[in-house]
RNA sequence: GGCCCGUUGGUCAAGGGGUUAAGACGCAUCCCUUUCACGGAUGAAUCACGAGUUCGAUUCUCGUACGGGCUACCA
């Protein structure tokens, strides 16, 4: 039927009030045929006969009184051929079977509501018509945020990895991608609300408090990448190491990073959270308090080396040793002590000492870096380096 | 094509007849930091258009344009 309606000036004909005597069906049949094809279990579906001209009013939460013409509306397949209901059945009688009060759906549902709030009349009455809020979309760069975007622009489009049944395909989600469970609620809820204040990180607990659906916006909005993962960064940033532990540790543990000591773990989250943007930048933000680093940028400090340098840290070695409260002050006093008697800025030395420990041009202070590294693990780096460099 | 919903910087957005039209992300510059970030400061950038109502429209009304959604025996 679709088919032969259709033409290049209508694609998508429907099945409504102007061509449902023209097609077979119980309207047009004669009743002692319908029923003897009903006695025969002839496949047949089971559609909402749509008022021919009335006007469908409701109120939706969101958007105020809408209204739709019925004309222009379609008999919707309410019993498919094989016996199960379609969404627009289903969702009404379940809906009155858990007395759900309000339907809260995308935007994408307003123009099959008047079907089901005819439906609502017909079966159980307005009474019990739940309130409807339709929500406006989210947007991916061209319409309809969709799990192809994801894949399209590299970005997680759902909560968690979805591995689609047919396909087999793979959909990293927020979760594996990095993103605190905070976060990601709190992104998905000031985009198309805010409280009419310049609050943008709210708690759950503040979000319940103050969420309200008069200041939901009616446009859509379009996803930007790029502030999800600035409220991840600032989530990061607000949470204790001790909170974020759990998240870090198995991020850590999953790359092959070895933790023997929690309060060594969170003392290391402290120092470089507010670096991490994502939970996988732990990862290379922090490996290196746990192992040697995999490599040493030694072509950053070749070319600028000379004895005088290799002669400093060579001492270094010997004073550090000596030192008996090993702490970030104590050892950044006796580094520029040290740097003042060779004669030496402590700008020349710092970067290689930097390089030394973490194996680039990156990362915290580098003496915290050397306090949580440990007397040991220090000098060790250092030697190991100085090695590298002959 | 038809129907429905929408339209404030690139993005998220506050505001709602008279404002220098908030703020955030991103971007740029500078400061701080003897790395990279964090932080701080500054800057560029906006009311889609046309009528009407009005002393005055970004704000109200109507058109147009544009965007989005729906138009399956999917949800």
């Amino acid at each position: 039927m679709r088919e032969s309606f259709r033409t290049p000036q209508n694609p998508s004909p429907q099945y409504d009030h102007t061509v449902r005597t023209k097609m077979r069906n119980s309207i047009t049949l004669p009743e002692a045929e319908v029923q003897k094809l009903l006695s025969e279990n002839v496949k047949h579906v089971i559609r909402i006969k749509m008022p021919e001209s009335e006007t469908v009013q409701f109120t939706d939460l969101i958007r105020g009184t809408l209204s739709f013409n019925t004309s222009l509306t379609d008999d919707k397949v309410l019993l498919k051929a094989d016996g199960m209901p379609t969404y627009h059945l289903a969702v009404v009688v379940d809906d009155f079977l858990m007395q759900i009060t309000h339907v809260f759906r995308g935007e994408e549902w307003l123009p099959s509501a008047p079907v089901h709030v005819l439906l609502w009349k017909y079966l159980f009455g307005m009474d019990a018509m739940p309130q409807w809020a339709h929500l406006p979309l989210i947007l991916g760069p061209n319409g309809k945020l969709s799990k192809r975007d994801g894949a399209k622009y590299g970005f997680p489009v759902f909560a968690m990895n979805w591995t689609d049944p047919a396909t087999g395909e793979l959909t990293e989600g927020f979760r594996e991608k990095g993103f605190l469970p905070e976060a990601f609620i709190n992104l998905l809820a000031v985009l198309g609300w805010n409280d009419g204040t310049e609050q943008e990180i709210f708690t759950k607990a503040e979000m319940i408090g103050k969420f309200s659906l008069e200041r939901i916006h009616s446009g859509g909005a379009k996803f930007d990448y790029e502030k999800a993962k600035w409220f991840n960064h600032e989530w990061i940033k607000r949470l204790s190491a001790a909170a974020l532990r759990q998240e870090v540790k198995p991020v850590l543990l999953k790359k092959g990073i070895d933790i023997p000591d929690e309060h060594q773990l969170d003392k290391v989250i402290a120092l470089i959270k507010d670096r991490c943007q994502l939970l996988n930048d732990f990862v290379e933000q922090g490996y290196f308090f746990f192992s040697v680093p995999e490599k040493f940028d030694v072509e950053a400090v070749k070319p600028k080396w000379n004895e005088a340098k290799q002669l400093f840290f060579a001492e270094l070695v010997r004073h550090f040793e000596l030192i008996s409260s090993w702490n970030e002050h104590a050892l950044e006093s006796e580094f520029k002590e040290m740097a003042a008697v060779h004669k030496i800025k402590p700008g020349e030395l710092l970067l290689p000492f930097r390089i030394m420990l973490v194996g680039g041009k990156f990362g915290p202070g580098v003496f915290p870096v050397a306090e949580l590294l440990g007397k040991q693990e220090t000098i060790s780096r250092i030697k190991h380096f100085l090695e590298l460099l002959k």
